[in-house]
DNA sequence: CTCATTGCGTACTGTACGGTACAGTACGGA
DNA sequence: TCCGTACTGTACCGTACAGTACGCAATGAG
């Protein structure tokens, strides 16, 4: 029935139950050996053929774009209600928002779908890095900017600028945890805890941002 | 005269000047179409024979190899005086330590191998992401420790753990701008303002471990 | 039953590239 | 002048893989 994909328009949702088998083989394939699988092993997987592949997908590029626009599409990082909140329940949404955030960017799939992505940016090849950005970072950034606002608003927190206070959240958050993972550092997996780390980058969050004196630097 | 290289002993010293010129035209290679780049087109650039390359080198992968540790054992960043100092200046020389580091960072090469880098680990082969993280983050971090430790026995600092007050440095300093840079966004690149998101870095950096209150958040 | 559509499997083509072989050249030393 | 070494340039081989062609089976409509 469904007919070729159109990857501009973000018509994911128009694909067949096969086609999403297809892709969640493609998907597989590229979290074991990234870039370097090819059409005939995602046809194998998938038990259909490289035929179908094509006329569904259009090219190799166009299937990769289906795969990470489709993936992408799936993730939904936890996102807390916006009801009025105290200070330490506030807090809390925060801390869970940060812990989810570093368990899903230390998963196989967010790295495999970043490697790829910056593989592709330096052969300056396909916009899968900014489709990795787009729904990863950014669509972050567009997520927690109003939860940080809110913030503010409750007078718990105090910044001028939510990008620049989004951006350091990041930095606290994340540190060099994400680039190393995708240099392959072995030991900064086993060393992450999500939610120690995340609680540690809130502190420290508040002590930057925070109105309440409790977050003074001791 | 020099011989085939022993990678594995980082004898790049023993490189001859020819040598060097192969090299220089693979990095410029690298940097214009990662890892996209052929051996033809390297034997091209630098006017010898791909029979040479092969005999000095073994293969690709030992031509990129030596390709990138030569290029990191030739990154200093700038390295402030160990002498006894005041508060301001010490504070100089952290920024002036993170505002070198962003400017190497955002550079074209430092991208370049870090993306290259990046898309190895994918394909789980060689050991380039191991170099880059070595000769980057990993040599970023024992240069900056001592001087972390400094500013403590200095009792311009108080922080327990040096690794972890490098980590936080790492994550205020560099925040999101290199993984944005790896996946090619545009808007970043115009937006590094090196020695203003250096001073601000560090300026958080004292309110989150400095010991004076004159960095208490206001 | 017939015919059309859809998609599977397989075999094939074209090409790009890693790696090798070899002929020819430049040069330095005896 | 001769020889050995080191290198260049080019032609070539083998392979891997993107993309195509086609035969075949299943399904479903009339």
């Amino acid at each position: 029935m469904s007919q070729s994909i159109t990857i501009e328009n973000q018509i994911i949702e128009s694909l067949s139950v096969r086609q999403r088998e297809v892709l969640t083989a493609a998907l597989d394939l590229v979290v074991e050996m990234g870039d370097a699988f090819t059409m005939n092993a995602v046809a194998s997987r998938a038990n259909c053929s490289k035929e179908t592949l094509y006329k569904w997908f259009g090219d190799r590029e166009g299937l990769l774009t289906a795969t990470v626009q489709w993936q992408a599409s799936k993730v939904k990082i936890a996102w807390p209600d916006k009801q009025v909140m105290d200070q330490a329940s506030y807090i809390e949404s925060l801390v869970r928002f940060a812990e989810s955030w570093l368990q899903v960017l230390s998963g196989k799939i967010s790295i495999a779908l970043n490697r790829l992505a910056v593989s592709h940016e330096a052969a300056a090849k396909g916009l899968l890095g900014s489709i990795v950005l787009k729904n990863g970072l950014f669509a972050i950034a567009e997520r927690l900017k109003p939860l940080l606002e809110m913030g503010r608003d409750a007078n718990f927190l105090k910044f001028n600028n939510s990008d620049e206070a989004f951006r350091c959240f990041f930095g606290l958050v994340v540190r060099d945890m994400q680039i190393r993972t995708l240099l392959g550092d072995e030991k900064i997996k086993s060393a992450v805890d999500a939610r120690k780390d995340a609680k540690r980058a809130v502190e420290q969050f508040f002590v930057l941002y925070g109105t309440s004196t409790d977050f003074q630097r001791k």
